[in-house]
DNA sequence: CTTCTAACA
DNA sequence: TGTTAGCA
């Protein structure tokens, strides 16, 4: 078995994540439901999460708190997941959590519309980038 | 006892 | 987001 295998392997329960994470099961469910990760589920619907799967959400607390929103995660993680292009970005994100300066952000966030284009996804418009910046 | 969904004195 | 209700 490999390494893809393993971290994409079904094995913690919500109460587990919850520890590693520090999130409440509230927000775990809630970013779920906003399709930030899928989680597989047991006989009796019980969420089981993945090594990545907790990666993730690490990384997505580490972009709320910078900021982002929902759609802007989304979209952020729906490129890492085409693979590559982000390898960097997703390290300075992940690498970089107390100190990550607005022109780094922006950058990260430009770097990620070109990669869309490039990738023949829909480009965004005007209303969904203003969105990629949370106003908390 | 833990987790799940749905809903809000 | 919190929290609670009612199940499984």
């Amino acid at each position: 078995m490999n390494d893809k295998d393993r971290r994409s392997m079904p094995l913690f329960s919500i109460g587990i994540v919850m520890k590693l994470t520090e999130l409440t099961a509230r927000q775990i469910r809630y970013y779920e439901a906003n399709d930030l990760i899928a989680p597989e589920r047991t006989k009796g619907n019980q969420r089981l999460f993945s090594f990545n799967d907790v990666d993730r959400l690490l990384q997505i607390k580490d972009l709320l708190d910078k900021g982002l929103n929902m759609a802007g995660i989304k979209l952020l993680l729906d490129e890492e997941e085409k693979e590559m292009v982000t390898e960097e970005v997703s390290k300075k994100a992940k690498k970089a959590p107390a100190n990550l300066s607005d022109k780094e952000l922006r950058d990260i966030l430009k770097n990620e519309l070109n990669e869309a284009g490039r990738y023949g996804k829909a480009s965004m418009r005007q209303g969904e980038l203003a969105r990629f910046f949370a106003k908390r």
